[in-house]
DNA sequence: AGCACGCCGACT
DNA sequence: GTCGGCGTGCTC
């Protein structure tokens, strides 16, 4: 019988409506399902697949429908999760329902094919199969006995083969309904915690265990701040409180940057901790993923490495969070929910009584400053390895370097030079140009016009190799004008040098040498880059020249110079995180000069030598660069001295969507109680995108949650008269481009 | 987000 | 006369 107050289930649907919906239970359901149940339920004129996540003992206005069928394999979030998603609901302003959506590996495309796939067996009696059927035999194994359930895509092609044999046999069955669960195993004995311990820590290493061994072992919510340059060893500390973790009985959630998660890593920590590590990545494919996805949640992988969207591994039991590189702007979704991988699992190590552990040679201000206020416990791991000398940084002049050879050439004399005697020494270049294509811009000398893009507010950049002009913005791709569309001039001149042009630049000043380039034009396919950086490493290229993407990857023990190209190109962006990102990279790429034997090099050029941020990249003064950039943020109030919500409004129609922000930042007025600073409407700095006019609001209050409450008010009451499609929220936005 | 309902142009 | 364009509004 029924409890009278549990008649009603709360349900999460994943659509766009920040609420959820309450059906009855269905006097036809065998039993009552329990929180977090995936349930499929009439929505409107169609079916869609929500999660129960709370119980209501009234029923709705509108009569509420029944649920029509419970997906097998009991709750898919445990409550530990539904708090998690909810919380990502509430902040970053999206549904629950789309929250879980984010957390739960993607579902097969509704495509006949991923259907059949998504069907799942149940009801597996083990004994009574032929002593010589091995192949099928493996197959039942891999089914649950209980009859709780397997997702036939979880299965291995091998596997799957069995199942018309076994299903003839009586022996399973097949219950159709899409459905991502399977059940939760018992854990599994006997799992090696640390199947080869690593090296013995270095000194710098050991006084940094010292204080997180301890914490890790008792089991409480504490964050750090493991702040230490490029090769000083993040690496083995992670890995060494990983350990202690496992041994403490509790596990381990590891997050890398979509980029660095590379083979190389995974297979160091593969060699350490086998037999219990998951690797959640986006080149998984479905049927892996929801295997590795199972595998975890089923308790027989207490070790998660993944980018982003592992944070919501179905880890139990859940001891210590590390956060590599946390300052990587990939950890920041830009779909909805617009989440920060980093900021939830912060959330998440506290709600599950963890150890978070975040790493950078180059915090985000966000991570410093609250090590600076005490919030997190700063780790700093002292200099590199070996106590080499940081490399020698030079700043070449571009201004003067123009007016005394009189004309613009990619490649300064001093350059040249420096590239020369690196190679000459039999060192290995890298040039950093973050520009792909060979010219950002052409522009005609007789009418002044632009070739620009038909849908945004930007231009089109020249791709030479491809002979076609490119949008960097909506991909729209156009062939060379030849002639100025204006005007008819015939001669289009070319304004800046992308990377093709740098490249063939470097050809012509280093010949014979052997040179490549790196950036999303060379680098499409899968492994494409893993690949170039690997004949890179055994020292096929001389001078690898790209995007920021030559910035990360692994180390290059031959690298003796580093060369930047238009280093303050991104400083004059009219965005805040401007000089943060230009710090970033730089110190970035330059750390990856001279970390073998031999002292590396420098050499940055810019249009604006002197500008400060340029100043305390080249002397890899990372406290000078903190101390500057937060006085900034505190003058103009921007984070992490402020929260930043950033709402855009777009229309095809421009004065609609005007229109449209005006009224958003009257609601936020109404709202605002003198505590809230906000900025516009005006323009967005990109002020059209993909044909859609785009204008900007920026919210900002001393108090995160005081200002994610009053923008979610505010939305509310403009539901109706903005159409929800026009607007785009950002909370704690990574640029405001 | 879907999906249906609803009101105005080129076709069997 | 209808098929269909996508603007508007709702989903327990």
């Amino acid at each position: 019988v029924r409890e009278e107050a549990e008649r009603y289930a709360s349900v999460a649907v994943p659509v766009p409506v920040r609420r959820e919906f309450t059906y009855t239970l269905g006097a036809e359901l065998p039993d009552r399902p329990s929180l977090g149940s995936r349930v499929r339920v009439p929505f409107g004129a169609r079916k869609v697949v929500g999660t129960i996540v709370g119980w209501e003992e009234s029923p709705p206005e509108i009569a509420a429908k029944p649920i029509e069928s419970v997906l097998p394999g009991g709750p898919v979030l445990d409550p530990a999760m539904l708090s998690l998603t909810k919380f990502v609901a509430d902040y970053y302003l999206c549904s629950w329902g789309e929250a879980i959506e984010a957390a739960l590996p993607p579902r097969g495309a509704a495509t006949p094919r991923a259907r059949r796939e998504a069907r799942r067996l149940a009801g597996a009696r083990s004994d009574s199969l032929p002593g010589r059927a091995v192949a099928m035999r493996r197959a039942l194994e891999a089914i649950p006995a209980d009859g709780s359930g397997v997702a036939v895509h979880a299965l291995t092609p091998a596997e799957r083969r069995k199942i018309p044999a076994l299903v003839g046999l009586g022996l399973v069955e097949v219950v159709e309904g899409i459905d991502r669960a399977t059940p939760v195993l018992p854990e599994r004995a006997g799992t090696p915690i640390e199947a080869r311990p690593g090296p013995a820590p270095s000194a710098a290493q050991a006084a940094v265990l010292e204080t997180l061994l301890p914490a890790v072992r008792e089991g409480a919510y504490r964050a750090f701040l493991l702040y230490g340059a490029t090769g000083s060893g993040k690496t083995e500390v992670y890995l060494r409180a990983a350990a202690e973790c496992l041994r403490a009985g509790r596990s381990v959630l590891y997050l890398v940057p979509e980029i660095g998660l590379t083979p190389l890593l995974v297979s160091r920590i593969a060699e350490r901790f086998s037999g219990t590590l998951a690797v959640l990545h986006s080149g998984l494919g479905r049927t892996e993923r929801a295997r590795t996805w199972d595998a975890v949640r089923r308790g027989e992988r207490r070790f998660v490495v993944g980018a982003r969207s592992a944070v919501f591994a179905p880890l139990t039991e859940l001891g210590l969070v590390v956060v590599d590189e946390e300052q990587d702007g990939s950890y920041k979704q830009d779909e909805r929910p617009r989440y920060h991988g980093r900021d939830v699992a912060v959330v998440r190590a506290r709600e599950a009584g963890a150890v978070v552990l975040l790493g950078s040679a180059t915090p985000s201000l966000e991570s410093f400053q609250h090590a600076r206020s005490g919030r997190y416990t700063l780790l700093a791991l002292g200099g590199r390895f070996e106590e080499r000398p940081l490399a020698k940084v030079r700043i070449v002049d571009m201004r003067k370097e123009y007016r005394e050879v009189g004309e613009v050439r990619p490649l300064s004399r001093e350059m040249i030079r420096a590239l020369r005697e690196c190679l000459g020494e039999e060192g290995q270049a890298l040039v950093l140009r973050n520009r792909r294509g060979w010219a950002p811009s052409l522009y005609c000398p007789s009418c002044g016009n632009r070739i620009s893009c038909t849908r945004c507010s930007l231009a089109l950049t020249w791709h030479r190799s491809a002979g076609l002009l490119r949008c960097h913005a909506c991909g729209l791709e156009r062939p060379h004008p030849g002639a100025c569309p204006t005007c008819h001039h015939d001669e289009l001149r070319e304004i800046g040098a992308g990377t093709e042009k740098v490249e063939d630049s470097l050809r012509e000043a280093l010949p014979g040498a052997r040179i490549e380039r790196m950036d999303r034009d060379t680098v499409r396919g899968r492994g494409a880059h893993e690949a170039l950086l690997r004949r890179f490493d055994r020292g096929e290229i001389d001078v690898l020249v790209g995007t920021q993407m030559i910035a990360k990857g692994h180390d290059f023990p031959n690298v003796t110079l580093v060369g930047v190209l238009t280093a303050d190109q991104s400083l004059g962006l009219p965005d805040f995180r401007a000089g943060e990102r230009t710090f970033q990279l730089l110190t970035q790429v330059a750390g990856r000069a001279g970390r073998g034997s031999r002292p590396g090099r420098v050499v940055i050029q810019a249009f604006d030598p002197a500008h400060p941020i340029l100043r305390d990249a080249a002397s890899q003064d990372y406290e000078t660069f903190f101390d500057r950039e937060i006085a900034y943020r505190r003058v103009l109030r921007y984070p992490p001295l402020s929260a930043l919500v950033q709402i855009v409004v777009e229309d095809e129609r421009d004065a609609r969507a005007a229109t449209w922000a005006a009224s958003i930042a009257a609601a936020l007025r109404a709202e605002e109680q003198g505590r809230l600073l906000l900025t516009g409407p005006s323009p967005a700095p990109i002020e059209r995108l993909r044909g859609r006019y785009r204008h900007q609001i920026l919210v900002r209050s001393a108090g995160r949650m005081r200002l994610v409450g009053a923008v979610d008010r505010a939305l509310r009451a403009v539901e109706g008269a903005v159409p929800r499609t026009a607007i785009v929220v950002d909370v704690d936005p990574t640029s405001v481009l």
